[in-house]
DNA sequence: CCCTTTCTACGAAAATAATCGTAGATAATA
DNA sequence: TATTATCTACGATTATTTTCGTAGAAAGGG
């Protein structure tokens, strides 16, 4: 089953850093986000702060320092903000999605390859079962 | 370019039911809503006019009730939401989506054709371009 | 007509999310 | 050790989203 956390926007742009860095300190994921938006370290702090009392960050102390870590799986994560989204945008239509997504031109020849191979392992599991 | 407007949880629930029945009343809307979830008449009457104000729904009289219809183009919609997807959950591959989408085995054989299909005519677009 | 139902408009409260200042503790370093 | 930098904790404010009650206008019978 997946999870009932459903993460805020500013939410996931920490779970993102995470996900992708592995466990951080707040200066980190602070910078990171300081990148792409304009936002106060306490403010990050704070959201940090709160992720964890919400059980959606771990952490540790490190000397006067945390290092935090996501609690939320990514896969599931992704699949329940996809889920919504096929609900909600696309009629519930996993294929409508797909085709958007690959649509805009931003997927490599090489990715478009892989997806082809993995359209073929799906169309053997659901022969074989 | 893509739209300004980003439509909240309960606006793009609305938004759903416009794109997928067309112009409809507030009471329509609600008690497709209401199928759902548990919300009152008025909230949906609220929700709907203010969207009216931000210029996200039009709207016309009808006898002493008002038709309702979207404003914002379900495409542009979809494909900002699967950006902001695609960059804060999936590393910015829209592939990693892609294969995420698939693999929960909602999508039927034929679907899956033709996804392949969509790929071929994609790969010819790349090569003639 | 009068009663009932169905709308809209309005206002405002409740709930949620996001932001940041300040203060005090801890560590680094000059 | 005195000074400076860095962190956490806390409290509170602001902004945004969501919710709904109330009142009055419009429509449709009976």
């Amino acid at each position: 089953m997946s999870q009932k956390q459903k993460p805020t926007e500013a939410e996931l742009d920490i779970l993102s850093v995470l996900w992708q860095n592995g466990p951080s300190t707040v200066r980190f994921v602070h910078e990171k986000l300081s990148a792409s938006r304009q936002v106060g370290y306490t403010t990050t702090l704070k959201q940090m702060q709160i992720m964890h009392d919400r059980n959606m960050l771990s952490r540790r102390k490190m000397g006067k320092t945390h290092i935090y870590n996501a609690l939320l799986s990514q896969d599931e994560t992704q699949q329940d903000l996809l889920n919504k989204l096929v609900d909600t945008a696309f009629e519930g239509s996993a294929m409508k999605l797909v085709m958007q997504a690959l649509g805009n031109g931003q997927t490599t020849q090489e990715e478009l390859n892989e997806i082809r191979n993995f359209l073929d392992a799906l169309e053997d599991d659901s022969t074989n079962k």
